[in-house]
RNA sequence: GUCGGGGUGGCGAAAUUGGCAGACGCGCUGGCUUGAGGUGCCAGUUCCCUUUAAAAAGGAUUGGAGGUUCAAAUCCUCUCCCCGACACCA
């Protein structure tokens, strides 16, 4: 009789049904020819951080989609103009090693992917919308405008080539990415890994230091703190002094920064790092010239892993030479510092060459055991040991004109002072470092760059873009590999793509063989989204301003550091192109968490614990699966996958659905039935409303309202759980009337057949059907085939519930209010109150006073009562 | 070590201008349905103790200890533990 929830039965039928009437056809087309927003539709933007195309989807891809879809349908039926586009992050290390492993070129490996994943987005039923313009990374219409933005770069002198300590491969000859380092040694070929200077192209990305901070408003837009904060700590701004030092019998003068001007006194020695260019000159004809250099040859041969260990062991040489210490001698009496080599001292960080001092434990322990003689300037009334004064808390002594004075009180004093003695310079450290942004490597985009004997480097004419990239590369690693001395770069390997004039003088000259880091693909992909195609520039500005900025942007927190700050910088680097005019791309960001296999580790094939979405699909069909990703949990958390609670999930839809099915034989029933009250019929409003059970009307009219708040704040486990109720209730208020007529009735075959009688009945005692359909519409961005299913067949409507109007809530007012009475906070009897006796504390106290439970407790002792209106009643008794 | 986020039933979790802790789901228990298994349906389910034949009533409870308040998962102080990021940061 009632049809069996069977998704598999139509979900493809609708899908395939949607295509043809255009139901998430892209706006993009449309809005060119001004339709639709010049409708005057207000936009919304939804992205997703752009998939790599790795293959195959996995679990992680649905849940990262499916909750902004939900958001997407939401906000459409809320009368947005909806862009929810996808692409495809299509370069990359992972090509090239699929490439070799499979014999398979990485241009084909890559599109022979995108063709595939794009047939299994397909089957997530969401409202992606771009699928006739979909933006492929690896493609020239794209990667040519990732050329035009280098060469922005470099005309604002943003990009420069540079050597830079990078990990490096010893036994591969070549430069890896931090990706590629698995617990300090090579992916490929299991060497340690050690650091070494490569000369590559950088990004200014330090201009931008101060800009990329987030300030105390979270820059006008809504990010999560774990971002902000991260981003922060990383680009690491930090104020101190810069302090110059003259080297003894040396024409040599360095700096070295300190952001905690007040122990500058108490400063004994100076500690150079190992790799710091100025070390040869140092040591250079002291007695300890040949022990240094042994010293800095081990230090530099140190792998990654080496040093992560030895984190603890502080060792070096003296160099033989000595700094005028500039705090003595404005003190008058002179004194000298001794330069010692060490490990501790990070190339990166600072100058390099720090100033060290009896108040940090690092110069501390290195003290002690070389035996340097220290000095002390913190006095503490505190237990705490001065090596300890990392709070800048304490008297000072031994400090000249400071002495006697507390820390916290003089540092802009002391800072004062330094500048005005011309001892050092007020000065800003950051940790942020510029952005190595080539690689030797084949599958990216190559820098638009021109090597010319005669003219230096050379930029590729604008009019020459794209560069493009050839087919016919040796891209394997061989003898010798990538990045070498010896080596080239595999584009390099192209003899005739390499060899070009010189754009300049004509002469012959070379193409650059490197390629652009992914991240740089990703930086702005989200402005080519709204004109893929565009060939004039990066983007269509005018399509740009109706449509950005991006108004929710989902993705990984694995992108904290990389990534969005990257995009961040681009977004401010186009706006001081003129080509946008703000510098947030992101109104608001959301970080998703991780769905964990069953066993509660990460997926992974070897574990053999992948869920694959095709298999659950096939089981339980597709909205099911994008119930369960939104119920299992909230979005931000990670998680393990369960199957029971799927099926759950899966039990709800299937009520859902047998509460319609009913719907369906009682509307028919009506309909053959004239003089019935027909609820479908709209000449007679009344008796919609006459036969609704009150209660569930207004529990419909609260969960509408709930499920409205939850998806605007993304939390779609508590959106689903208030329709969970609702059903619950719904079946409750059908359920109670069939049990009533179960009694009634005789035989057991008597019961079979009064059941689907007594059932349309009482459902047309429950909602009308005006009210069923708002249910269903509040359903539909969760389960978007189902509620289309029953939509147009129970309810016989002709277009499509994605595109109906998402349902208000009535303002209902429950007649009675269960108010808790406590006596002295906990919680005696609960009162049934009229809602107009409400504002009335005394009625609303004279009433609990009658309650037999509270006057228990009340023991007939003077009280007094607080009284929250409509909330609660508190009795205290002294 | 520094920074950030957390700690609530057997499990995933709800609840924040301070106002009935544990919604919803899983699991479990009992029952109905079924030849059996699953599915489906109905009832129960924070814990422990006390009183009771039972129904029921009372007590405790949001990592721990204090505090503010008529009232605290929520605010304050101290403390323990877990997760994440960065990490020899001068």
């Amino acid at each position: 009789m009632i049809a069996k929830y069977q998704p598999q039965e139509f979900e493809g039928k609708w899908r395939e049904k949607w295509k043809e009437e255009g139901l998430y056809g892209t706006p993009l087309r449309s809005l060119n020819q001004r339709a639709t927003l010049g409708a005057g539709k207000k936009k919304f933007y939804t992205l997703v951080e752009l998939p790599y195309t790795s293959g195959d989807l996995h679990v992680g891809h649905w849940f990262s989609f499916t909750i902004p879809d939900i958001l997407s349908r939401f906000k459409r039926m809320n009368g947005f103009n909806v862009f929810y586009p996808i692409g495809y992050d299509a370069f990359g290390l992972p090509a090239e090693n699929a490439a070799i492993k499979h014999k398979i070129h990485p241009k084909d490996w890559t599109l022979k992917n995108v063709e595939n994943m794009t047939k299994q987005f397909q089957t997530m039923g969401t409202m992606l919308n771009n699928w006739d313009d979909v933006v492929i990374t690896c493609l020239p219409e794209y990667y040519r405008w990732n050329q035009w933005i280098f060469l922005k770069f470099w005309e604002k002198g943003l990009a420069y080539r540079g050597k830079a300590l990078s990990n490096w491969c010893p036994s591969c000859q070549t430069v890896l990415a931090n990706e590629n380092i698995e617990n300090g040694k090579c992916w490929r070929c299991g060497n340690p890994v050690i650091q070494k200077q490569v000369e590559q192209w950088f990004l200014k990305i330090t201009d931008y230091a101060d800009r990329l901070l987030w300030n105390n408003h979270s820059n006008g837009v809504d990010w999560p703190v774990s971002v902000r904060v991260g981003q922060n700590n990383w680009i690491g701004k930090k104020e101190g002094v810069l302090i110059k030092h003259k080297v003894r019998d040396l024409d040599l003068v360095f700096e070295s920064f300190s952001a905690f001007p007040a122990w500058l006194w108490a400063d004994t020695f100076i500690v150079i790092a190992p790799e710091h260019p100025l070390v040869e000159r140092l040591v250079q004809g002291t007695k300890y010239e040949k022990e240094s250099e042994i010293f800095v040859k081990r230090m530099k041969g140190k792998t990654q892993e080496e040093r992560l260990k030895e984190i603890d062991t502080k060792e070096g040489v003296f160099t033989g030479r000595y700094a005028k210490d500039p705090f003595a001698y404005a003190q008058g009496k002179p004194a000298d510092m001794p330069i010692w080599i060490s490990n501790f001292a990070l190339m990166d960080f600072g100058s390099g060459i720090i100033r060290c001092s009896a108040h940090d434990p690092r110069d501390y322990a290195f003290a002690q055991k070389y035996k340097i003689e220290l000095k002390e300037v913190v006095e503490r009334s505190d237990k705490k040991t001065p090596v300890n004064a990392h709070d800048n808390k304490g008297i000072l002594k031994n400090s000249g004109l400071f002495t006697g004075k507390k820390i916290e009180e003089s540092l802009a004093e002391i800072v004062g002072w330094i500048v005005k003695q011309k001892i050092g310079k007020k000065h800003f450290n950051y940790h942020l470092r510029d952005w190595s942004v080539s690689r030797q490597r084949y599958w990216g985009t190559p820098v638009p760059m021109i090597n010319c004997s005669n003219c230096g480097t050379v930029p590729v004419p604008e009019k020459d873009l794209p560069v493009g990239l050839p087919y016919e590369v040796d891209f394997t690693p061989k003898g010798k590999p990538f990045g070498s001395a010896q080596g080239k770069p595999p584009l390099a390997s192209n003899e005739k793509w390499l060899n070009v004039k010189c754009p300049k003088c004509g002469k012959n000259a070379k193409r650059d063989a490197e390629t652009l880091d992914t991240f740089f693909d990703s930086a702005w992909y989200w402005f080519r989204y709204v004109s893929p195609h565009y060939d004039k520039a990066p983007f269509d500005k005018k399509m740009v301003k109706d449509l950005t900025p991006v108004d929710v942007y989902f993705g990984g927190s694995e992108h904290t550091l990389g990534h969005t700050m990257y995009a961040r910088f681009f977004t401010k680097f186009f706006h001081d192109l003129g080509l946008v005019d703000y510098e947030e791309f992101a109104l608001k960001r959301i970080q998703h968490g991780v769905v964990l296999g069953p066993d509660g580790n990460r997926m992974s094939k070897s574990k053999g614990n992948v869920i694959n979405p095709d298999e659950v699909v096939k089981e339980y069909g597709t909205d099911t699966v994008r119930m369960y990703l939104c119920f299992m949990m909230p979005y931000e958390a990670t998680g393990p996958w369960s199957d029971k609670t799927i099926a759950g999930v899966h039990r709800f839809l299937n009520r859902v659905w047998k509460i319609y099915q009913n719907f369906q034989f009682s509307i028919l029933n009506f309909q053959s039935n004239p003089n019935s009250q027909n609820p479908n019929d709209k000449s007679n409003p009344k008796s919609k409303i006459q036969n609704q059970d009150k209660t569930l009307v207004a529990k419909l009219n609260k969960t509408i309202q709930k499920v409205t708040s939850d998806i605007e704040k993304i939390k779609m486990n508590t959106a689903i759980a208030a329709m969970m109720e609702m059903i619950n209730d719904w079946e409750t208020v059908v359920n109670s009337q069939f049990l009533i007529s179960k009694f009634q009735s005789n035989p057991k075959s008597q019961i079979q057949n009064k059941k689907n009688n007594e059932t349309m009945k009482q459902l047309n005692n429950s909602l009308s059907v005006e009210n069923a359909k708002k249910f269903l519409q509040i359903l539909a961005p969760f389960a978007p085939h189902m509620t289309e299913e029953i939509w147009r067949n129970v309810f016989g409507e002709k277009e499509s519930i994605h595109l109906s109007s998402w349902p208000k809530a009535m303002e209902t007012v429950a007649e009675t209010i269960t108010i808790p009475v406590q006596v002295n906070g906990k919680v005696r009897d609960l009162l049934i109150v009229n809602s107009e006796l409400l504002i009335d504390e005394k009625k609303v106290t004279d009433l609990a006073l009658k309650s037999e439970k509270v006057k228990k407790y009340l023991a007939k002792k003077k009280y007094r009562a607080i009284y929250v209106q409509g909330k609660i009643l508190n009795l205290v008794v002294q």
